[in-house]
DNA sequence: TGGCGCCGAGGAATCGGTTCATGCAAGGGC
DNA sequence: GCCCTTGCATGAACCGATTCCTCGGCGCCA
């Protein structure tokens, strides 16, 4: 019933190869053919089935994108940004959520729904511990990775450990000294960026000739609430600290919100800074470490289309560039004049 | 290379057509066969073929996701809702973003990339003006349609009329009767819900006998930052309102936003209400009419997959019910005791 | 002028399933 | 005892492209 490739090359009087090639702009075709055939084709209104395009060729055109998340920020921008680069590649873009832990439905394995059904793969910071991931390198195909890395597999990331020393050091030259941090969580390390995050704080400190105060880490588990709650924990030490650097921007949400909740002001009477560069923490007044997180899925899209080209250019990783955002939440500790100047990165 | 059901059938003695009814768990094959047809296609490490699957059977398994955003709050929830439902159908999820009218990068319409490739498509909230609309449903396949009313085709939405009269009626009982608006825009009309939640607004005002005034309209074009301006706006009046109904929870948190800077406390002084039930409002204390969002996705999507299926169940539209969540930034108007028994649906 | 190489094009095998028409055997009704 | 139904299974014709191999013809060089 739908107009197939023989039907155009019967219209156009030639065979159905030279029709594929025609249309696919392959060499071996006389212009004035390729012209006829295209015109033709419009005419009759051809659309290619891609079922039978992908069983012939063993391509399938498309991409998976796999994610622990779709409705949170992080996950839902690097995604958006994936999608450009794969819609003006003509890519089809796969989407498939990977069961978290936590969820207490069972969702089937995302790894065996992928294979032979998708030419690549973009992983978004999937925690290293998921055993998902191990079968997915598993499948051993072109894969990229975003804020995850893995031994083998290319990845785009930010410098976490810069990061978190920028925001640190950015405390330290407000004069702060007793600066509390609020990470995930003690035992288990949901994602790459949390060690290193943490381990660029302790860079920052030791470099400062700070000493890091044990009473002084709380934990949010990467949520509003979590935040919250650890500031409040924090604000309630016998000696509550001055500045407070927070592992991700939604937990500084939930920190800032505790400080009103004790009617300090942030920035004044207590400094928060986060990493991430959330949408609200503009609206927040959050001074935070920004990553380019569009960029990172545009990226990583940009470099596993590389990977599978022609020349199957060498898988790289990358890291993208940070930079820090003041705002409202981080000012002088009291008494202190601001050395800005060394700021940056 | 790979397994194909050929090395399947010949391993188990049997044809590629009983292989292939085993395994979908068609009938015709004896319970006994079907178990050792199962196993060695275990033991094989049998994957089908989607590509061969699909160009034999017409049907390609897909679905498609048409949205105008991706990273924005509710599309992003949706999204999450349809794509639980369509992995546990086993439905591959094609996610593709219309490009829409402000971007500048020429996106390729999407109509042509979907045809042949999806057996069905969900639609999320497109502007109805968007000309890319009629050719995506012109392409004549199973839809479903999320947050957007088009006639002949089933949706999936909340009764925004009367959402923004529940909003509205909230103020009302709290004794406001200077009541303003921030809306989209006074030209375009981006979505079908703007225009219900002002009919709805409208409604509620003339039920309780409260003249509009126009010069308490103000427009904020679904964003934090016009929100805000269109609060500044109307708080500059002569004669400010007390209470603000606010189409979307974004442009409440701009509202908030500019009540602060004007050192007014939201639910004394002003009283800001929204509508969408959006992640941050519990944490901005955003008296708010919630709808469903994530169950939006998941009806619609379950809807698609009824119309799809054998029986081929009359399309229907649905709509969702929305309830009012009461906090800080919406109280009585000075001087009035309040009447909350009015409140609800 | 003969030979070589290249360009444009066609024939046909192939990709890996699905499904329809057909067939065989066993059981049940008369 | 015969015929008909029912259940299980097979063979083979598709589905609609891609691509390898082959081939004729033309231009160019020796």
């Amino acid at each position: 019933m739908a107009i197939t490739i023989r039907d155009v090359a019967e219209a156009s009087g030639v065979s159905t190869a030279t029709v594929s090639r025609a249309l696919r702009g392959l060499p071996n075709v006389d212009e004035r053919t390729r012209a006829r055939v295209q015109r033709i084709a419009v005419e009759l209104d051809y659309v290619i089935s891609p079922s039978a395009s992908r069983l012939a060729s063993g391509r399938t055109g498309s991409i998976a994108v796999v994610t622990p998340y779709i409705a949170r920020w992080f996950f839902s921008t690097v995604l958006s940004g994936v999608e450009g680069v794969l819609h003006t590649a003509d890519m089809d873009l796969l989407l498939t959520c990977i069961g978290d832990h936590s969820n207490s439905r069972q969702r089937s394995p995302v790894a065996p729904r992928l294979r032979r059904r998708v030419d690549g793969m973009l992983i978004i910071a999937v925690p290293p511990a998921d055993p998902q991931l191990q079968d997915l390198i598993a499948l051993d195909m072109p894969t990229s990775m975003i804020g995850l890395t893995t031994a083998g597999v290319p990845s785009v990331t930010i410098d976490d450990v810069a990061a978190a020393r920028l925001a640190t050091q950015h405390l330290i030259n407000l004069g702060h000294t007793r600066i509390g941090t609020i990470s995930g969580s003690p035992s288990q390390t949901p994602f790459t960026a949390e060690f290193d995050r943490e381990s660029g704080f302790a860079q920052a400190m030791s470099g400062a000739n700070i000493q890091v105060d044990p009473m002084l880490e709380a934990y949010g588990h990467f949520s509003i609430e979590g935040g919250e709650a650890a500031m409040t924990a924090l604000l309630t030490q016998a000696q509550p600290p001055t500045a407070v650097f927070t592992l991700s921007d939604e937990m500084a949400f939930g920190a800032l919100r505790a400080l009103r909740a004790h009617d300090l002001r942030p920035g004044k009477d207590v400094s928060v800074i986060g990493v991430d560069g959330h949408d609200m923490a503009e609206y927040l007044g959050l001074t935070t470490v920004v990553q380019p997180v569009v960029e990172l899925g545009r990226i990583a899209a940009e470099s596993l289309l590389a990977q599978m080209g022609e020349g199957a250019a060498q898988p790289e990783s990358t890291q993208v560039a940070t930079h820090l955002v003041v705002r409202e939440s981080t000012g002088p500790v009291a008494g202190h004049r601001s050395t800005p100047s060394k700021d940056g990165r």
